[in-house]
DNA sequence: AATGGTATTGCAAATAATTTGCAAAGACAT
DNA sequence: ATGTCTTTGCAAATTATTTGCAATACCATT
């Protein structure tokens, strides 16, 4: 895999430029969570001012063509990215206040899963898991 | 749960009209398997012809609202929709034809993540899970 | 079967997210 | 320092989805 390499050097190897660009948005995206474009852009533009849309969705799209961002549709509207860090994980979604928090659950180990896979003759390299409800501070109040 | 209950009961008990379109796209949905709000559209046509694009998706908002059915965010740029029907189950993608298929498998029903998930203090209400990676026509051709 | 109140539709126009073409600027191997 | 090739900013295009509003269709009631 490639986490044994930092972002910029997988670039690298692929003859990507280091721009000024792609390491705001590393920079932004390696302080954990899960971000929209539109987050991002915002985030992004007080590192690196006057950098523009196409060249956050541009990048994105690198990366996550990289295998170094992940790109997850929780929500119906747009997508979100997050960095793929070592430590693999899936996630839970506030259907109220829309929240999206980490849990450590990795579902896919689960033997049986691999078998019928195997019938299928479909080869796995990617899996999401999400789950969906209400939070607790959503529930306790009102 | 809901799924003694036709669509069409489901929407007259919470007061909903049961209108030639609202039949028309839940007839369309029975044949089962997933559809863009594109695809949608395109087959009502044919059994109503003239419906607009907006009564789709404010009766897929309607439906997904109801639990009648379940809207996927399979694809980065827009949303899948299919019929909740008896048989929970989940999807495998190939990131090359972008096939969509059901597998029969679900991991949530293992203990230790209700466990974690009590931990998170999270009401969890639903979950999906996709697994991404080439299918066995793709992977056999060149 | 006709009627009326209310939910729903079609239409057209507005949003919002994302993509694209192109000339100018920047990265980096030499 | 230079040249090449990638990448950026800009502006405009695309695509999915939503919304306001007047006209229409459901369906409970008469």
């Amino acid at each position: 895999m490639n986490n044994e390499l930092s972002p910029e050097k997988i670039l690298k190897n692929k003859g990507c430029k280091l721009t000024q660009q792609r390491k705001a948005i590393i920079e932004v995206l390696s302080s954990g969570g899960h971000h929209t474009a539109n987050e991002i852009y915002a985030l992004v533009s007080d590192k690196y001012r006057g950098i523009n849309f196409s060249t956050i969705y541009r990048n994105l799209e690198l990366l996550v063509g990289l295998g170094i961002v992940e790109r997850l549709n929780i929500s119906d509207n747009c997508s979100h990215f997050e960095l793929i860090n070592g430590k693999h994980h899936h996630h839970v979604i506030c259907n109220k206040c829309g929240e999206v928090r980490e849990i450590d659950i990795c579902p896919f180990a689960a033997a049986e899963d691999r078998e019928k896979l195997k019938e299928l003759d479909f080869e796995a390299t990617e899996h999401k898991f999400e789950i969906y409800g209400i939070c607790s501070n959503c529930r306790h109040k009102e």
